[in-house]
DNA sequence: CTAGTTACTGAAACTAGTTACATCGATCAA
DNA sequence: TTGATCGATGTAACTAGTTTCAGTAACTAG
């Protein structure tokens, strides 16, 4: 199925393929032939191919972004605060996910090259991978979320959580409930992990309050939540609190502990990460990141694209609720 | 900053720029002219351009997506299988957010059709628009989810929940239940809510139980769900249960109930659309589309293209939990 | 030793548009 | 009346690739 071309427009208002294109997109053209030019194009239901558009600009209008899991309340609303700016600039959403198989990143970061993106928002991966840092120099400005800085390159850009702050948020609250024996779910090693658990290590060791490595675990699957809660457990020192340092992990986490028969707050207090929209009916305390505004803000970074690289980084803030023990 | 372009690889390689794609693509070429083509290509960090490809092709790799708004349930998962297919099959997901903006929507089909997407997946408007209708005319396959079901027309395919079916299953499990007085909160006048609040009076009345018209209340958003919810208890007729009809408004309805102190299921039952994460952990009976599933077979039907148009109805299925005052 | 076939390669035409430049007629000032 | 200027339009070159066609060289068969 043949679409109607410039040409073909053309014809049928019987003027060349030029004075189309400058009737469609703001030339100097006599009155008539743009009314002949627009009585053709609705009659022939031309689309214009902004395709052919974009490879004569360079690039096309569309921001790329690169996800692990659409599911995790960051990273949803990340997208939509992407999507937003985007939108009102006339930009479209081109999205990857790579379903956690680590590796296909590169591949997708490639795609998106291929595809020419006006820039790149990449929140996989535990640093900038050699793809995205080509990119970059290439002269797309590239997005990196809640990953550790990448080195000064141009069109290199971070959007990113002060996660040592995170920690310390929690370690605060968790103190000032009363909790004196701490427990804590990660999810991989990744460095904003580290940092998160860095903070809380900190804030309550200057409060005398020591946090055991093995009280520590990491959960890389839901599944795994169960058993990594047994464990924490099982240690001779009773836990008060369990600490999530990762919004992903937050159901699972949460439901092994029910599954425990334990009551929150009253046989365990329980902080997480990244608020959502159950967090105030199950009255649960968490630290959030303003993602939607990181979101917001990286896409204004690719817009914008200021050569220099940016570095913004996201004070995170405590919402207390019912979970963590909070008297009232 | 001017990128490298077969033609620079090209000279480098000492060949053609035909020879270039050859190697590229898979032509007969010797395999030292093909060295020689890989190691400029690796040493000019040659990225080829899929739009020039795709304008050749006559059309892009891209599934263009419109969506209302990615927070609910449904819209996401039905993201995530979309995705997975598309991935799958090498192509990219383009994704356009409405954000409840009616009348936005025929411009975001518009540009996805400037963009010439091998198909698009449609989700909002009341019923299918001449514009989707005009480019399934011109050849680019669309999905229309959760709509009624457009006329026959080539290219013109509907992915859709049995709502009938869904509100009868309502009604079977709210009177199963003990519930003889019923409220019912929907969103919007939208068909497909229409359909399940018919389904439901009919599930009803088949029990000689009738739904009043006053105990049907439409939200459009979030902020009028205590208002609703208020309404809706101040009937004279004490409710037994109310059943949400829409998964986008499960949150605003629930904490409207938990605000004004009731709890489910003992003062009041609640039912609602579409199963989330949080759904066992609060114990909430649902009626859940195969949202992943029914996003699968949508990208599907754009990868295989069957001419014909294709009409898939999916099954709701009822998880029972607790908040419907199930007995164990 | 020649004709036919095959493998490889390049020139040129094509995709669907934009834009620089040339042209043409009309208007206007000298 | 003539030269200059201007507005409107077409021609042709350009974007970055793919593909067809034709030609060359090498190889095989008779």
């Amino acid at each position: 199925m043949k679409r109607t071309t410039i040409g073909d427009v053309a014809t049928a208002a019987g003027v060349s393929a030029a004075t189309v294109s400058r009737v469609l997109n703001g030339g100097a053209v006599k009155e008539d032939t743009a009314t002949r030019v627009w009585d053709a194009v609705a009659r022939l239901d031309y689309t214009p191919n902004a395709l052919t558009k974009s490879i004569f600009a360079g690039r096309s209008n569309t921001i790329g972004v690169i996800i692990d899991d659409l599911r995790s309340p960051f990273y949803l609303d990340l997208m939509r605060g992407i999507d937003e700016v985007a939108d009102a600039n006339g930009s479209l959403v081109m999205f990857a996910n790579t379903f956690h198989r680590s590796g296909h990143e590169v591949a997708q970061v490639q795609t998106m090259d291929e595809q020419r993106v006006r820039g790149l928002v990449v929140t996989t991966g535990d640093s900038t991978d050699e793809r995205t840092r080509r990119m970059a120099a290439g002269g797309t400005p590239c997005v990196i979320v809640a990953r550790p800085a990448p080195e000064d390159q141009a069109n290199l850009h971070s959007v990113a959580l002060d996660n040592v702050a995170a920690g310390r948020l929690m370690a605060g609250h968790v103190l000032a409930c009363g909790h004196r024996s701490v427990a804590v779910v990660v999810s991989g090693g990744r460095p904003s992990q580290r940092d998160r658990t860095d903070g809380l290590r900190r804030g309550l060791a200057e409060s005398g309050v020591r946090l055991a490595a093995d009280a520590v675990i990491s959960i890389d699957r839901d599944e795994r939540a169960d058993a990594a809660v047994a464990a924490l457990l099982a240690r001779p020192e009773p836990v008060d609190v369990l600490v999530c340092l990762t919004g992903r992990r937050t159901v699972a986490v949460h439901s092994a502990l029910i599954a425990r028969g334990l009551s929150i707050p009253d046989d365990i207090g329980f902080v997480t990460m990244d608020d959502f929209a159950w967090a105030p009916a199950l009255g649960i305390t968490v630290v959030a990141q303003p993602s939607y505004r990181m979101g917001q803000k990286a896409a204004e970074l690719i817009i914008g694209n200021p050569g220099e690289p940016a570095r913004l980084t996201f004070r995170p803030e405590l919402i207390a609720r019912r979970s963590c023990g909070e008297r009232r």
